[in-house]
DNA sequence: ACATTCATTGCACAATATTGCAATTATACT
DNA sequence: AGTATAATTGCAATATTGTGCAATGAATGT
């Protein structure tokens, strides 16, 4: 690919390395918010909706997100949907990621 | 804030949670590959650059990015640069992420 | 002080991400 | 089959991210 040319965005569509990908999906606040809610136990669109206070249409958007890295699965009951974690692993992941973010914080806090 | 307002964007600014901002910085082929060339340890710009092949500004961005959530420190030897890892439990979190992402595609081949 | 060199910042453009509303699709239930 | 309800998709608007070039800034060496 020539240097000069601008490509801009972000990963050019779905292509390169999937853990990328993987990470986008914990790179935002409302899809971490759910994550930690399903962490209590499966939860329907309904109690998602009203915790987030979020248009149905983006909270399905971000929880497709989830499932489309494996994070979280989907089940249906009736007439609603329930949600579930799919790989608890993601909260080691969580806990790392916050563990390590306060240690960066107090060395900020030490540095003045 | 009124429920009818198109916010758009990502997370309007640094405001949120600051785990996102730590994922965000680790959602990107780009800076990945910075944190895995770095894990043969510290390097300097030009090493970068030439291994990303990508604009010296691009790659000042990336690391400062890096640098922002305290996953890469800088210092100066001479006159040039030098980057490097500055909280190894970063390569926990890639290689936790990678396995989920193996397995999640291990079932994804069992399901078809 | 001056020049050189490297890193960073300002700017513009391209592409993606997030959101809400509206429309559509899917699926229980009668 | 028909209807009602819930979830998803299409669309448009806006914010943010990624990139490259040019200019600026910072620091070293003469």
């Amino acid at each position: 690919m020539p240097k000069g040319m601008k490509m801009g965005g972000r990963m050019m569509g779905g292509m390169g390395d999937p853990r990328s990908r993987f990470f986008m999906a914990l790179a935002s606040d409302q899809r971490l918010r759910i994550l930690l809610l399903l962490k209590e136990g499966p939860k329907n669109s309904q109690e998602i909706i009203s915790e987030l206070n979020l248009d149905a249409s983006v909270i399905s958007r971000h929880l497709m997100m989830l499932r489309n890295v494996g994070l979280v699965s989907a089940y249906k009951e009736g007439v609603t949907m329930f949600f579930k974690i799919d790989d608890e692993r993601v909260f080691q992941l969580i806990d790392l990621a916050t563990e390590m973010t306060k240690d960066w914080l107090q060395r900020m806090q030490n540095a003045f």
